[in-house]
Parts: C-alpha cells; sequence; structure tokens
DNA sequence: TTTCGAAACCAAATCGTTTTCAAATTGGAA
DNA sequence: TTCCAATTTGAAAACGATTTGGTTTCGAAA
C-alpha cells in the first residue's frame, strides 16, 4: 500500500496523510485520528527508502564491532537496544575487516559516505585516535564509548578506569599486600593506559617501586589469566595478590592458583574488574570474586540515549560522562600473610 | 558529490556512469575503467538511500535479539559479519521488546512492513513457531538458526543436538555411570526439546529408566549451573555424571562438585556443549572439560552466506543444513566407580 | 556509396515519500 | 451579508539514484 494509494481511500491528499502520520500541527485532530486509525486498518506505513531518500535521516546507529567478537559486545548492544525499543532507531553493526590501520580509517570513511547511518558509536579508542579527527572532519555524528585525549571536541563516555584499579591497588596495600600483580588490556587502547596509570599511582602513592615483572596485558580470556598468573606466581618472589582485568581473566586466575595448590582470598588475593554479565557473576564465583564494578548493559543504554541527544542537537563537547567504578569486597582478598 | 555533478564531470551522462558503476555489459571497458578510477579520485559514491528506494534492496540483514543479551549473539554476529564484510550488507540488530507472544508477532509484522531489511535470521525457534509461518506468508526471506517441525517450507541450519546429547549420554554409560543428569536450556525452544530427546533415548537404548529428579532446564548461567548441580548431588541417590547445557552451566558445575569436596572427572564426571568461545576453552578449564563441540561463530558465517544464496533466489524448500556435533573427550570424564 | 547491425551512449520516467507554496475552507466580527 | 484571519487542505517540486526505450556512431557487407 503507497501512499497516493492510502490517500485516495481517504478522500485525501498524500501532503494531508503525510503530515496526520507525522505529527505536524496544520492538520486537524480529527483528521489526524481517522488517518492514524485507518493506517492501522488498512495496513500503510510509509516507505523506509523513500523517507529516507526525502529526509536525509537514516534511522540507525553503527556500532563499530571488532574481529574479536568480545563477549563485552552483546550486553552493550543489549543495552542500546533497551533505549532505542521503541524509538525508530536501529542499530548497525558495522564489521571491522582489519586491524589493518589504513583499512581501518577507510572503512569509518566510506561508513560516512555511504550514509548508512545517523551516527556511530567507536570503542576502545586510542590516546590519540585518528579516527576521532576523522570523523570530526567529515561532520559525521559519533559518540566514544571510552576516551581519548586528541584535540578534538567529542562526545564520550567512560567509566573511570584509572580510579577503579587505584583502588582495587590501594586497598590491597591496606591490606599489607605489597608485591601485587596486575593483568591489564592490551596495550594501546585508552582505557589499558588508564588502569596502568592507576597502578603505578596507587603504588607511588604508598612508596611501592614498580615492577614490570608484575604486569602482564593482552586479550581478555580465561586463557591468559591463567598464562600470566601462573608465570606471576612462580617468580622467586611472586606477588601475594593480582588485579585481573576482565571476568574471564579473573577465572583464568583462580584456575592458576588453584593449580599451584594456593588459596584465593588466602595465600592470594584477587580483583577482577566486572562488566556484569547475566550468565556469570562475580557473587558466585568461589571463592566469591571481589571486584571493581560497572555495568556495561547500562553503558549501551547510556551511549543510546547521549546519541539521541547528540542527533537532536545537543552539542558533542558537552557530552562528557565520566563513571564513576564501585570497588565490591567479597571473599577473594583478604589480608597478607 | 551527485550523481549528475559526477556524470556532468566525465562529460558522460548519469545513465552511462550507473552502467559502468554497477557492471551493465553495454558499457566499454574503456569507459568503465575511466568512471571506476574517477570515482575514487572525486570521491563518487551512490546515495544509498536513493539506490535503495529505486532498485527496492535495503543491503541488511536484521537478526532479532532477545533481551537476555546471551554471549552467544556476540560470536554468531562475529561469524556473520565475517562472511558479509565486503559484501555490501550490513547487519540489523532487531532488539525483542518484550517476551510477550502478542507483541512479538507484532514485531516481526512491523518489520516486515517496514522494510528495513531484505532478510531476518531467527534464533531459537519453538517447534510450531508462527512466527515463521508469519514470514512465510508475508513474503519475507529468513532464514531459521534452529529448527521447527511447522508445516511451512523454510530454510534452515541447526546443530544436532538431540545426536550431540545422545552420544555423550551414551559414552557417560560406556563409562560405567547409571545415574545421569541433565542441565538442559529453557524449555519451550526445539534445541531444549533435542536435547532432551537425545537423553531419553540414549537411556532408554540401555534400559535405564528416566528419573525426573535428574534433570533441570532453565537459561546458560553459571548461577542455574552451580545450582541445579548441587540440587543433584546432594540427592540421596546422586549422579555420578552431569550433561551440561553450556560452557557457563559447566563452569558452576565444576563450581558445585568443588564446594562438595567432589573431583570432577574421578568423582563426577562432566560433559557440556560448547559454542567455541574465543575467551573461554573447554581445554583450558582445570580439570579440562570434555565436551559436544560445535562453533557459534561457524554458524554466524555459514548463516550470512545462506542467506545470501537466498536473496540471490535459492529456494528455501532446499536449505536444510544440519550440522554434526563433535564429542571431545578430556579430562572431565572417567570411569564410574 | 548505401545499408545494416552491433556497440556505445543518452533523455526522461520512475521509485515513494516530504515539504514548499498556494488555494480552499471555516467561523466569528463588522 | 460580507470580509478577514486562522485553520485545513492540496498540487507539484524535490530527494538521488536506476532503467526503459530510444538515438547516435562506427565499421563491415552489399
Amino acid at each position: 500500500m503507497k501512499l497516493k494509494e492510502f490517500a485516495k481511500q481517504l478522500g485525501l491528499s498524500p501532503t494531508t496523510v503525510s503530515r496526520a502520520l507525522s505529527g505536524y500541527p496544520e492538520v486537524s485532530e480529527i483528521t489526524r485520528a481517522r488517518v492514524a486509525e485507518e493506517a492501522v486498518r488498512l495496513g500503510y506505513r510509509p516507505n523506509v527508502n523513500a523517507v529516507r531518500l526525502k529526509t536525509g535521516r537514516v534511522g540507525a546507529i553503527g556500532v563499530v564491532m571488532g574481529r574479536a567478537g568480545e563477549f563485552h559486545f552483546a550486553e552493550f548492544m543489549a543495552g542500546m537496544a533497551e533505549q532505542l525499543v521503541g524509538e525508530d532507531t536501529d542499530i548497525l553493526v558495522i564489521p571491522l575487516a582489519d586491524a589493518n590501520y589504513e583499512e581501518e580509517m577507510q572503512l569509518y570513511r566510506r561508513l560516512v559516505e555511504s550514509r548508512r547511518v545517523d551516527a556511530i558509536i567507536m570503542h576502545s579508542p586510542r590516546p590519540n585516535d585518528e579516527r576521532i579527527a576523522l570523523l570530526h572532519k567529515l561532520g559525521m555524528p559519533f559518540l566514544v564509548h571510552g576516551r581519548s585525549d586528541i584535540d578534538v571536541p567529542h562526545a564520550w563516555l567512560d567509566i573511570d578506569n584509572e580510579g577503579a584499579v587505584r583502588r582495587a591497588t590501594s586497598h590491597l596495600m591496606d591490606l599489607g599486600h605489597t608485591r601485587i600483580a596486575m593483568i591489564n588490556g592490551r596495550p594501546g587502547a585508552t582505557y589499558a593506559l588508564h588502569r596502568d596509570n592507576g597502578y603505578r599511582n596507587a603504588l607511588q602513592v604508598r612508596g611501592i617501586e614498580f615492577d614490570p615483572e608484575l604486569v602482564a596485558s593482552g586479550n581478555f580470556t580465561d586463557e591468559l589469566g591463567f598464562r600470566f598468573a601462573r608465570s606471576f606466581l612462580e617468580q622467586p618472589n611472586p606477588p601475594t595478590a593480582i588485579v585481573a582485568g576482565s571476568m574471564m581473566t579473573a577465572l583464568g586466575v583462580y584456575r592458576a592458583a588453584r593449580s599451584l595448590g594456593l588459596q584465593v582470598g588466602r595465600d592470594v588475593s584477587v580483583i577482577a574488574h566486572d562488566d556484569v554479565f547475566p550468565y556469570l557473576s562475580a557473587d558466585n564465583m568461589a571463592p566469591s570474586l571481589s571486584a571493581t564494578r560497572s555495568s556495561m548493559r547500562a553503558a549501551g543504554t547510556r551511549c543510546a540515549d547521549l546519541v539521541l541527544q547528540l542527533l537532536a542537537g545537543r552539542s558533542a563537547s558537552e557530552i562528557h560522562e565520566l563513571w564513576p567504578v564501585e570497588l565490591i569486597l567479597r571473599e577473594s582478598t583478604g589480608p597478607m600473610r
């Protein structure tokens, strides 16, 4: 059913029908009601592609997804979906073809030129991320989930990674630990840098010297958690506490401790960062896991909301949200013995 | 840069340019090359929305995502992305607003009417799933990931859940186990039914009576894995083996066993279904986990491919793929003691 | 030289909306 | 009754591509 046909059935012009459905004021309430009602009855819906061509609006937010298929991703999107449902805005997943830097810039360029999305959400930016400069230059509305210190105005939402790790590390020192290891995410991203800062900062305040033997970084996998933790704990002068980057990492760390006959929370303390997954909770681990916590799903919801605001005209340079991170103490942390 | 403008710069008509870029034969190779080259140089790209309006093709595949935000989802999509990259086809995530049945049918109806996607991929269908009948009736190309026995032609790809669980259960019986528990997914979906069939079937062949006290079902979470396993193992006549529905469930089962002082692989055998996640591998668990294995990511890739074939005109009724599931034996299974 | 067919190109219609600008209707005041 | 402003409605021009149905060009055959 097309607009023209539908309008004829109603004995109205396409103009009026279009206006009635789009909520313009210059149409009487009585006609509007009739149009709305008949639209449902006769099953008329505007052709999205025609609307998009005419208005220039696409009705979709692009989310760039790395090849890795991180487990965070589904949660973030589920959060976005929560906000976007009923908003007539879709989520378009943009697969990142390649790690190749030049290709990646091309991807963004093409994405903008092809006008398939109204806005973009970008994850895990680098400190000086040229993608941000590019999107800004191209005039595409975008929001960064994470942070960058590049000197270009941009909207962002980030959690306080530095503070989170600083507090976690400090707490471990409060418990008497002085040799504390940290497993970070892949180097390059700002969040990894922030976590590193938080860690070093906490040590420095207490006058504990930084030991490069006690830090490692890589993807957030169970396997790397295990391997790094093993290598830490087998050192001649092993750490008595470990700060882990993610829940998956923590699983590996627990396993490493057990494999060496060490009891988590007694022989070795562990704190991890928890994005709050419905299928794997820190509270349920054994022993229950002390964690710095911030809901990925909530971040997704808020990011979607902020993007909508951006599209509604709010200035990108006034959208900056830094979310505090909770530190939840459970059984995996205990006093140094 | 618009087509008209671009064509003028080249001294050609829009017609010829359009044809040159779309690979039509009635344009000389020499002009085609020139057009292609200049398009890159001058940065001309057809406006997607105009193309879509004119051709009726949207260039997007819709994937319906449940509210739960399952961890499988990211893997499946990463797989799809692998196939779709460079295909000029996007992935559109369709959030499922509500569990309400009527609403869900409405969602599909609106989705079709709004013409935002060329095809739909649906997950976890029910045995008699009216959504399938609806999509068929509405003439929307779609592919079902999973199976339904509804009497309507439809394309599907599924893994052999029944066979997988049957083999897993049989293997446990080969090892001498006779009391075998199973943790299934949420009842309703066909895959849960198939797994149940596989389980009962295996028991029946050996003449072991089905005990309702030994089965449970629910979301695939660590927590439920733990709770169900605990309740099984604390029964007066506890099972000596457990078949678990997912990796997360298995984590809970391991935890439950440990919490009762039981050693997995010796005191209690465990087999789980593994969708192959890059961040959590059965091989790395301690003890390593015996599993029925099938890659979710590969399924995503293949599903995307099949949808493209569907859109290219291949008949839905000839697209049926049943993937075998590997049974990988590791340390978590051992002879009955 | 003329004729013909294939090869290469083009003008204009079309896809289904939104929106500008103009016309018609209405209702109250004069 | 007449007039005017405010309220409703419409006709037609976009939006930017694809595609139908020609027209031109060119070389070879007649």
